[in-house]
DNA sequence: GTGAACATACCAACCGGTCGGTATGGCGAG
DNA sequence: CTCGCCATACCGACCGGTTGGTATGTTCAC
């Protein structure tokens, strides 16, 4: 779930500056790995910033997940895909941008909300939750153009279990792409993986498969 | 990736003690979060096992994708839907196989690779190369089956790298099942997603959908 | 002059890892 | 048969450093 920071505001104030570190480090080495003090030197502010901002470590985990869901749900929605007017080539057309989106390293592209979740889903509620939204938060995006889709095509399927399942291959395509050796290798698997996910739903709406 | 205790045999000496409990508590909690400490508690044996045993925690990490890696791919390749003789229908069957095992809490079902890959892909080379190997060693299991459903039915498609996207869909899964509230909910979560792929490889080898 | 936004100094608990030691069992020499 | 030798398996006290978190300022806009 992409957006890397030039899609969002350089960061003035502490709070913002210690979330900004948090997606870096978060993103690089995962939540309990990344230490406070850490989190401080990155933001280049001190731990009495972090605790005047943030109740405890949990709770910028938690805020982390909403502050990622609301960056990129918003860099979503406005994008020009959004224009298609066809409601499956809209879906096809969002993975198009997704697909693009994929570069650099694998920490620049992958997801803090499916990485903090593994960690985080037994022993802390609050960061489960948060990240539970920010998932599930994505896939609602997709609801309505799936449920258009369906009735245009004619097709038998569910609109909601459709968009879960879009978020699932990209949640598993960012942990392929972090077993291979190169960034090359990662963006080439991360990508594979959003096009066979593009030919099941052009197979799906009986559309002829591009490939 | 699934396999839980009951399908492995009683550990008796510590080392293979410290993985089970491995196993247990980096799916719960992840590999970061669990102390070496905590691990001996688990296992039953004392701060001097665990050193003598493994040269470091990330040693440990290591040895535990191997080990999982073993257990689940010798489980995976004597199960008998390897008796299938149509090979697609063979994969159908290993994909009824995993929803089948899917059950219980989510920590149960997960995959230990997937879990520590997320942390360790960046910090640990040792731990990322054994993740590496375990996740990408279950895909190879299916390739020769691909190559073998791919000319059996006249399809353009490319074997490795279908069974690659399988595990996507399979790792995906089981992090879309952690956003779930309830058992049954990450239950049903993941399960959809391997039917989402199941009827996508129907519809690719032109298969009517069982759906 | 008051309250929000930070900085500094500090703490107890816990962390991964070390180390000196013991219990057990195999094995070759006498 | 047995005794000495040694390797392996395991124990638990201990160490220095790091951790998340706190208590107490300081600064400055309103």
């Amino acid at each position: 779930m992409i957006p890397n920071r030039p899609f969002r505001p350089a960061p003035q104030n502490a709070r913002d500056k210690l979330l900004e570190a948090g997606v870096k480090l978060i993103r690089q080495q995962g939540y309990a790995a990344t230490s406070v003090g850490e989190l401080c030197e990155e933001a280049g502010v001190t731990k009495g910033a972090f605790f005047h901002h943030f109740e405890s470590k949990e709770a910028l985990g938690a805020e982390l997940a909403r502050y990622w869901s609301t960056s990129t749900s918003g860099f979503f929605s406005d994008a020009p895909y959004r224009q298609i007017e066809d409601p499956l080539e809209r879906i096809l057309g969002y993975l198009d941008l997704r697909i693009a989106l994929i570069g650099g390293p694998a920490e620049s592209f992958s997801c803090v909300a499916g990485t903090m979740i593994q960690e985080g889903f037994r022993t802390s509620e609050p960061i489960r939750a948060a990240c539970r939204e920010s998932i599930l938060g994505n896939a609602d995006l997709f609801v309505e153009d799936f449920e258009q889709a369906i009735s245009r095509y004619g097709v038998k399927a569910d609109a909601r279990s459709l968009s879960l399942h879009m978020q699932v291959v990209i949640q598993g395509a960012f942990i392929l792409a972090k077993t291979q050796d190169t960034d090359d290798a990662a963006i080439a698997m991360a990508r594979e993986s959003l096009v066979h996910l593009k030919r099941y739903l052009e197979l799906l709406f009986a559309k002829e498969t591009t490939q």
